[in-house]
DNA sequence: ACCTGAACACCGTTCAAGT
DNA sequence: ACCTGAACACCGTTCAAGT
């Protein structure tokens, strides 16, 4: 049950036999954290987000309030671990991401499909990234995990700029005057966050709803990448098979993960 | 000082004197809310989002704790009201916006302009927005209240399907295979949402960090509207121009605004 | 019919005492 | 050095009493 959380949340948390970079102290007090956070998602999970409190998660835990608060600066800076939480699990999906065989453009499919994947597999993870963006959240929480939140998003945007850098290099990405690689990262970013917040977030409103049916995250990609012009176009080549062979290829747990409407939590 | 929330956020406070559609009382209560959210902007932009609490906006009000739940069925439902005053800004640009002389294209450049400067004008209100896209926000709203915020949102919709529409009667956007109007409206809000969302609530981090000069939302607005094909592309048509021309046609009053540096709440 | 504010239940946070 | 949980201040919400 908890070797969910465990993998997905706190790389730090690992047991390093070999090298013995954290006392067995540390160790127990990182585990600990996951199990704190994985009682959190649980409550969340249970009876909506209204129902996270410190006093439901001291309840639902075997320790006390000012060991929870030992972990926790804030009931907020709960929340922006959970958000990290998601940012992990987003990073391993990326990684798998970049095994794929194909070309360039397909390789940021992948990627692509890895961040919608995440958001899919883990909604409520996903919604604390959401939250964890909003001023109410950033305010209160504490800067240490600030600090690892926007390193995780750095580790991301390498990966993504890596991409772009070797596409340029391999002559199939052209970009058009002014556009560095910075600005297609940002460009990526911005399309898969608008499109994945706005499906998950909105999915009652009414230009949501209407989208039933079509697959508008991948008509987005096509769009963007199509203006950015990286090579080859979609009017020459058929993206959605390649959309269809990356989730064979690479995410087939996944998918059969979401297939059995199950979060791994609950298996 | 009033004035501005009255005329942003609540049509139906406006007087119709004509019409009498509501009658003194109804418009006594509707301008109340006003007052209500005028402050609780106030109680922000002072001291930061936690100190937005119901005791503080009947403590800064001269009504009760029970006439404020009379206004608001919950804390969370403050929010999403402000949420609604943002949209009902957002509506009043994309108005103003529709006035623009040009290009079918143009045009579009027009809304996007009107999004991100109802975003840059009124930062607090726009992270009303992004706050109550959550979950922990949207579970504790009114229902009433989020219906509204639904008809406000599809009537931005509508004003995209329109131009659209238009542009492909007028030739000037010719879609893919399988893009629709909705698809396309779509992939509009998404990417003008996400570059938005992270330009504002991602300031400090590097991705973002890094765009500084450059202008990352045009770049954006380029690439997607050249990916979904309309004419004339960014690379036959320099809608740098086009974007410096619309905030001194449209928007300069708005740009006064921003450039005094004080919302017109303060002046 | 609408407004009031005391009252209540719960929540976030702290810290002196304990191990 | 770390953990505990009682204690406190504050917050969200309700509702009987008042107008």
């Amino acid at each position: 049950m908890l070797k969910f959380l465990c993998n997905i949340t706190n790389k730090e948390s690992r047991s390093c036999p070999l090298e013995h970079r954290f006392s067995k102290k540390q160790q127990a007090i990182a585990d600990r954290e996951q199990e704190l956070l994985h009682i959190a998602h649980q409550l969340v999970e249970a009876e909506g987000y209204a129902n996270l409190t410190m006093d439901k998660l001291t309840a639902a835990s075997p320790y006390s309030k000012g060991t929870i608060y030992n972990h926790f600066s804030s009931k907020e800076d709960v929340i922006t671990a959970l958000c990290n939480a998601a940012l992990r699990h987003e990073i391993s999906l990326f990684k798998k991401a970049g095994l794929f065989k194909g070309s360039s453009r397909e390789k940021a499919l992948a990627l692509h499909q890895a961040y919608f994947l995440s958001a899919k597999m883990q909604p409520i993870l996903f919604n604390c990234v959401l939250t964890a963006k909003s001023p109410w959240v950033q305010e209160k929480s504490s800067s240490a995990r600030i600090t690892v939140q926007q390193e995780l998003e750095k580790e991301v945007t390498q990966m993504v700029d890596q991409l772009l850098q070797q596409a340029i290099d391999a002559n199939e990405l052209q970009p058009k005057a002014g556009a560095t690689v910075d600005l297609m990262a940002f460009a990526n970013w911005a399309i898969s966050f608008g499109g994945i917040a706005l499906l998950s977030s909105a999915s009652e409103t009414y230009s949501v709803e209407r989208l039933l049916g079509a697959h508008p995250f991948l008509y987005n990609l096509n769009c963007m990448l199509d203006g950015m012009n990286w090579l080859p176009l979609s009017t020459d080549w058929d993206y959605c098979q390649s959309w269809l062979r990356i989730e064979k290829e690479i995410f087939s747990a996944e998918q059969q993960q979401l297939a059995s409407g199950l979060p791994p939590v609950l298996r």
